[in-house]
RNA sequence: GCGCACGUGGCGGAAUUGGCAGACGCGCCAGACUUAGGAUCUGGUACCGCAAGGUGUGAAGGUUCAAGUCCUUUCGUGCGCACCA
């Protein structure tokens, strides 16, 4: 039922536009060698038409990305177009202004939604998935983006995921070489000294090499046994990619394993999440913590964004700090415990030691007597999962494990105790206790009852305000003494008052009761002491600076079946041990197995292990049946964008070196210097106001901030890997990059189908058509923002659109064309030749007044897309038709010019119109997309007679007409004769007089 | 608790570097045209006041000739992280 009256016949245009698109591959991006055809008008425009359009020929590129979609079965939601039209308009704007732009869409089609409905109904997972990508695409197309549609990928179709795959095989076959700082191919590594040459059983010794981590050695299960066996361990514990056994979130639901990223999603869903050990692929994306955090420097996103990604990057300076082990039994390389700190400085009022319970040494140092609290503990904390641990984290547990440690500063026998405030995965997974000086050690502290020892001085006012009540004292140096000797006094397990009432103090002070024979902190600010206790430690071979980070490798290894198969397969070396080996890249694509169900194995292996013929090679080798995890495939998906159909590489070189490549400004005024200052190339601002020297990548992405760490931190980490291997030229995918906000339901909640506040696309799209929901989408208010939804909103726009109708058409037509259409059997695009324009438009010249507005408007339309300011654009457009509405004549020129304004944010009506409008003149209509942008003329815009606000004590008070050149005198002499002026300054004595040139007048009076 | 962002009419939001607060739109009020209006057009619309005028950007201070904008304190909202030693 059409409930109301259509503003204009959107339609038939929309649909009639689109296909003419279509047809013209209007926005089609070309790449250096590729032919532009005969009359495309990106040819046209740039004088390529016919030609072979070589990198010395192009314009310069504009990449402007969206986040691609998971094409999921409920469809488009109001949310996507918000991004996606944002990008549109400014992807036609740079087009308009003679940039090649790039502009493409494509489908993160793998996913567990589709797997879980294979498992349910035994439809293959790419049949749903073919069918949400049909319906996406459908939806998408009839909002009528300028996509290039040439470049479509899916991360599903084999012709993608083959090169998934490839850079897989560049990251197994790759270690992170620290001294240069980069990724280089494995072959670079050079074995340590024992295993150059041959000597059978050395490899044991690996063990105690020092640059070894821990984590190393645990992955070395099986002690090699021979030097092959060795060496090839060796390579295998410095690949990027890497298997280790590691502590996993395994969903017995999901029957897969979870990144640590995923966890919360899924839980949030309702899903039972345990850990667990488990051998998995892991990405040694640790490697780039340093790269990735620094290199937010260069690139232009929002703070907070950058802030959510160094958060998660965790980077922490401190020092490591080992303790010995008393009265130890223990081999000597197992004597020692490694502690990690922050506060190197309050070292002298480690009181005790807490291990994390899972911490390999507890079950060696562990007491007879102790041995069965322990293990129960160990048990209590496994049981655990991540949430619990942290919801159930108000009150402190753990157990002694009777085993004791060696201050190493003063010598003191401190108790070694187990508790799951201590995290396995941070750090050493053991730490040193300060409880004087941390907040959990302290908590911990008072619910043990262990010793806590005051080595900081807090500054007076902190002393005042959490020690005097109790202390009595106040003289600050009595204060000072008071304090630092408070748990001193303690009979080693006794707080006194003042301590007890007090907190922890946990900022930086001054150091006290910190001395041994050898060295004191006494006094010094706690930056200083840190640099001092951290030589000595070092100096004593006790302990060294170090910095450790939060983010862990990456486990990237899925019990799937609808994910990328590893390109990877097993062997048996010659004591029958198993060892994996990459596949040669003639073997790809590697292929999923035909299945007939797509549960895991009753043995719990994944889904690829059903397919036994798929698994077992004839050479006796078996493949692997795990599969990459979905973010696998939209790592590098702006990649494969720049030359979708290549069969040879990821990426053609030429073409990544054109569309990503950095620093263009130089040769680019070299190239359209001259083509610049003869006006048929981009205009020279355009050139410049765009930072070609600084913009690597991407030059602008758009998506949702739900991305913030999980995408966005795994493409820029294979991104740098590609980088340093020289596959791609920036170090950086995404220069600039922009969240868009939340759209909440029209009652201000999120939107979720439980509230039944949902907005379906479709149904905005037919009662106001593809236009009228860009707009709106854009005039909602900021891009970033959240804002919720409102149809009346809608309509607002949607009667903008009608206004723009009716500056345009005939009356009389309009009321054909209808009576037109309610006769037809069925509505037909030739319906719109009822259509004539209205006769006030006519090719006279345009009045200074019209002029002025138009230019106004020019203005206002430019300078907001540079800045992405959508919804204030949209209001300079209305603003010129509420104007243009009550011209007795629309000057052709000027009509034009305002269509090619509105064109990026409603192309489908615009287009109509300048189709029409020339038609109409008998002329033949260039191009509207690749119409040059217009510029406006300041020159215009100068009155001759300006508004000044006059204000008396700084209240405005009147406004008077001045003469735009007036000088300072000319505007206090008409200020002072203003009337209402007079009656606020006459009879009191003036003070001063301040005038701002063009801008305001105010006058003080006594 | 920590970090980041942000508080402006009945609502979404404007206000480039401190310089006429409330652009534009929604809603609402009045009118015009109409058989009709959920179409269209015109006018009005921050608050108090008949008016002159006064008051207003979460709150309280401060800087300034002048503050939504800068500074201090405080309250509130959203997002992120959360035993990371």
């Amino acid at each position: 039922m059409a409930s109301s009256r259509r503003q204009y016949p959107f339609h038939l245009i929309e649909p009639k536009w689109q296909q003419t698109w279509e047809q013209q591959q209007a926005f089609r991006a070309f790449n250096p060698g590729d032919s532009v055809p005969n009359g495309h008008p990106f040819g046209v425009r740039h004088d390529l038409s016919g030609k072979v359009a070589d990198r010395k020929v192009l314009p310069p590129k504009f990449y402007i990305l969206d986040m691609f979609p998971y094409p999921s079965g409920a469809g488009l939601h109001v949310g996507h177009p918000e991004g996606y039209t944002a990008t549109d308009i400014l992807a036609r704007y740079r087009r308009a202004q003679g940039f090649n732009v790039l502009h493409p869409m494509g489908w993160d089609a793998f996913g567990l939604p589709a797997e879980q409905y294979a498992v349910k109904t035994g439809q293959h997972p790419r049949k749903t998935t073919e069918e949400n990508i049909a319906n996406f695409t459908r939806q998408i197309k009839s909002l009528g983006f300028s996509y290039d549609w040439s470049r479509e990928i899916a991360t599903t179709d084999v012709d993608y995921f083959k090169w998934t795959q490839w850079i897989f095989l560049k990251l197994y076959n790759s270690w992170f070489n620290p001294v240069r700082n980069k990724a280089e191919p494995i072959e670079t590594l050079e074995y340590p000294p024992e295993l150059r040459s041959a000597g059978v059983g050395q490899a044991s010794r690996l063990s105690q090499t020092p640059n070894v981590s821990s984590e190393d050695r645990d992955r070395r299960d099986a002690c090699p046994t021979d030097l092959e066996a060795a060496r090839r361990a060796y390579r295998d514990s410095k690949r990027l990619a890497y298997k280790a056994m590691a502590p996993v979130n395994w969903s017995p639901d999901l029957a897969t394993i979870l990144s640590n990223e995923e966890v919360e999603e899924w839980e949030s869903k309702g899903f039972k999440i345990e850990r667990k050990q488990m051998p998995q692929w892991m990405l040694r994306i640790t490697a780039y913590a340093e790269k990735l955090l620094t290199d937010l420097d260069t690139i232009d996103w929002s703070d907070s964004l950058k802030e959510m990604q160094r958060n998660w990057i965790g980077r922490s300076e401190g020092a490591e700090v080992d303790f010995a082990i008393a009265d130890c039994q223990l081999p000597i390389a197992d004597s020692k415990i490694r502690v990690f700190t922050t506060r190197p400085d309050t070292l002298f009022g480690a009181t005790y030691m807490v291990l994390s319970p899972e911490h390999k040494l507890v079950p060696q140092i562990t007491t007879a007597e102790q041995k069965k609290a322990v293990e129960d503990y160990q048990a209590y904390a496994a049981s655990k999962s991540d949430l619990e641990r942290t919801e159930l984290a108000k009150e402190k547990t753990g157990v002694f494990t009777g085993a004791y440690a060696i201050n190493p500063v003063n010598g003191e026998k401190i108790p070694i105790w187990i508790a799951d405030y201590v995290l396995a995965s941070y750090g050493t997974g053991a730490i040193m206790a300060v409880p004087a000086h941390d907040e959990r050690d302290f908590e911990f502290a008072k619910k043990f009852n262990l010793k806590i020892n005051i080595v900081v001085t807090p500054p007076e006012s902190w002393l005042r305000a959490h020690a005097l009540p109790a202390l009595k004292t106040e003289a600050l140096s009595e204060l000072q003494r008071m304090w630092s000797e408070g748990a001193i006094d303690a009979n080693n397990n006794v707080l006194t008052d003042a301590f007890a009432k007090a907190p922890a103090f946990c900022d930086e002070g001054f150091v006290c009761n910190s001395a041994n024979s050898e060295i004191s902190l006494d006094g010094l600010p706690t930056a200083e002491a840190k640099k001092k206790i951290a030589a000595w430690l070092e100096e004593k071979g006790l302990g060294k600076k170090t910095v450790n980070f939060k983010l862990r490798d990456w486990l990237f290894s899925r019990q799937r079946y609808w994910g990328e198969p590893f390109p990877i397969i097993w062997k048996k070396d010659v004591a029958g041990n198993l060892y994996h080996e990459a596949l040669p890249e003639s073997a790809l694509p590697v292929l999923p197995p035909t299945l007939e169900d797509y549960k895991p194995t009753p043995d719990g292996q994944p889904p690829l292990a059903r397919a036994k013929d798929w698994v077992n090679l004839p050479d006796g080798s078996m493949r692997e049946t795990n599969t990459m995890p979905q973010w696998a495939g939209s790592c590098w998906y702006y990649l494969r964008y720049l030359d979708a159909k290549n069969a040879n590489a990821f990426v053609g070189k030429e073409a990544e070196a054109y569309w990503m490549g950095a620093g263009q400004l130089n040769e680019l005024n070299e190239l359209h210097g001259e083509r610049v200052k003869s006006g048929s190339g981009p205009h020279l601002t355009d050139l410049t106001n765009h930072p070609f020297n600084s913009t690597p990548g991407v030059d602008l992405y758009v998506g949702g901030t739900e991305h913030a760490v999980l995408h966005l931190l795994y493409a820029r980490f294979w991104h740098k890997v590609l980088f340093d291997l020289g596959y791609v030229s920036t170090p950086e995918p995404f220069f600039k990059l922009v969240n868009q906000g939340l759209i909440l339901g029209e009652d201000g909640q999120k939107m979720s189908k439980s509230r039944g506040n949902v907005v379906n696309p479709d149904d905005i799209l037919k009662e106001f058509g593809a236009d009228a929901f860009r707009l709106y989408e854009m005039f909602m208010g900021p891009l970033q923002d959240t804002k919720p939804w409102s149809t009346k909103g809608v309509e607002g726009v949607y009667r903008f659109l009608g206004r723009v109708w009716r500056l345009f058409v005939d009356e009389k037509a309009q009321t054909a064309f209808e009576q037109a259409e309610t006769t037809a059997a069925t509505p037909n695009q030739e319906l719109l030749d009822h259509i004539l324009l209205d006769g006030a438009i006519t090719d006279d010249a345009a009045t200074p007044a019209q002029l002025k507005t138009l230019h106004a408007c020019i203005k206002k339309v430019t300078e907001d897309l540079d800045g992405m300011r959508f919804n204030t654009a949209i209001s300079a457009m209305m603003e010129f038709v509420n104007a243009a509405l009550h011209w007795q004549t629309k000057p052709l020129a000027v009509m034009k010019t305002f269509l090619q304004l509105l064109a990026p944010f409603a192309p489908h009506l615009a287009e109509e119109l300048w189709a029409r409008l020339h038609s109409t003149f008998g002329q033949r209509a260039p191009s509207l997309p690749y119409g040059a942008w217009p510029k406006f003329d300041p020159a215009l815009l100068v009155e001759s007679e300006i508004e000044i606000p006059v204000s008396v004590n700084g209240k405005m008070r009147d406004v008077i007409k001045v003469a735009a050149d007036a000088d300072n005198a000319a505007l206090e002499t008409a200020a002072k004769a203003s009337e209402k002026i007079k009656a606020f300054i006459d009879g009191k004595p003036l003070k001063k007089v301040i005038i701002v040139p063009k801008k305001m007048v105010n006058i003080v009076v006594g």
